[in-house]
DNA sequence: AAGTGGTCTAGACCACGCG
DNA sequence: GCGTGGTCTAGACCACTTA
């Protein structure tokens, strides 16, 4: 029944790709519903499904009930970004990973913070300011805030080994978060601490993680000159 | 069966989540097998395995046959960005859009273009530039290159009213591409057409799309001070 | 060798939302 | 109202990988 021993899925949504590649089905055009197309492939129709709803997920289908599946007028490209481990980044790039602490301090946050975290403005939070990186040359700048009634055993951190970008992720489970990513230019004190002339262009990534209600930690990364992020689309 | 009427397999997902959150399964442990969470929640495996490899999808379990469901050590975060037509960007943050095309030629590109590219050196590209503004204020700059042998009606298109970021979206599919984020400088040029001081720090997107072998457009948009891509994780 | 997830099927019921 | 996609089921076979 197969062409292929397995991933039957994956064949017919190789076949619905080439006909919107071949523009055999044109952007907005209708194409045929579940059903016909279970027939035309000789498969179940939740096997055709499953192509489908992988493609809407991707953004190349619209699909409504009723209405039928159409091939989007105007796709959206959706990158996937990998936010990982800056350590694994740079060990990933085959560089010798370092880190250095900076600073480590329970102080009541600036209002821009707390306002951001939704915390009591007049509550003390863990600042945490430190270096990353690569082959001895830096290569990010961290500057934290962590929410110690969210995450006490912070507390009892002192992050001078280990950074708290690597410890949080095993010790503060979060449910979900904001992320911005933009270009900022370096401030004095952090051209000096990178390295780099004052003023230089660097790679910002702001995140704002929540563990349901409760703001767990804000953090904002400096990203050296020369930091690109890649992805595929 | 249902608790609610509908997406069973969402329920359980919550389930699994929870137990995750609430740390009764901890990174790296070893969860049951669909069989046995399948009797657990009076469903069918089916449904638990949907549930399950969506949680894998996001990067929150790991799934290897007959090793099994593992609570991912350390989650890496993915981060889905939606790139849009900029004309849609501006306008959902009701501003009125406005597009100046600055440059259009047929040239042979630098090498470092026809490079990336891979297509011959003295082979002519169509070179545009052009300028997005929200509000009457410059917002991106645009800077493209097309290949005519893989996009011919590119060539008898003007770009003069409806920006090459747009055209190309309806007249040229591609199959897949690389994009990068960075942060850059200001070149004089591009600062005086951005209408900001030089040297200003630019959030830059690079994007390259191919279709199959043949490379479609290479773009480098460079947006104006203030910038920020944001996304959910 | 054996257990696990990956996939497929045939059938079913139903929410949704066009017309 | 009714066609469509969304979901669920019970069962099956198999690829993969570890033990």
């Amino acid at each position: 029944m197969n062409t292929q021993t397995f991933r039957n899925w994956q064949r017919v949504q190789e076949e619905v790709l080439r006909r919107i590649h071949a523009r055999e089905w044109l952007p907005g055009d209708l194409i045929p519903n579940e059903a016909d197309l279970a027939i035309e492939f000789g498969c179940a129709r939740s096997t055709v499904n499953r192509a489908l709803r992988s493609l809407a997920d991707s953004g190349l289908l619209d699909r409504r009930r009723k209405a039928g599946t159409r091939v989007a007028a105007e796709p959206v490209a959706k990158a996937t970004l990998n936010i990982a481990v800056i350590r694994h980044e740079i060990e990933e790039h085959g560089a010798r990973y370092g880190y250095m602490l900076i600073a480590r301090s329970l102080v009541a946050p600036p209002l821009h913070i707390s306002g951001a975290m939704q915390t009591q403005p007049m509550q003390e939070m863990l600042h945490v300011r430190a270096l990353h990186l690569a082959d001895e040359t830096p290569y990010a700048f961290e500057e934290r805030w962590v929410n110690p009634s969210v995450v006490p055993d912070a507390l009892s951190e002192g992050f001078e080994k280990l950074s708290a970008n690597e410890w949080l992720l095993k010790h503060a489970p979060y449910t979900h978060g904001d992320i911005a990513f933009s270009s900022v230019q370096a401030e004095p004190e952090v051209a000096e601490i990178l390295d780099v002339p004052p003023h230089s262009a660097l790679f910002a990534i702001d995140r704002l993680t929540w563990d349901n209600q409760a703001s767990v930690t804000k953090v904002c990364l400096l990203f050296a000159p020369g930091y690109k992020l890649r992805t595929q689309i």
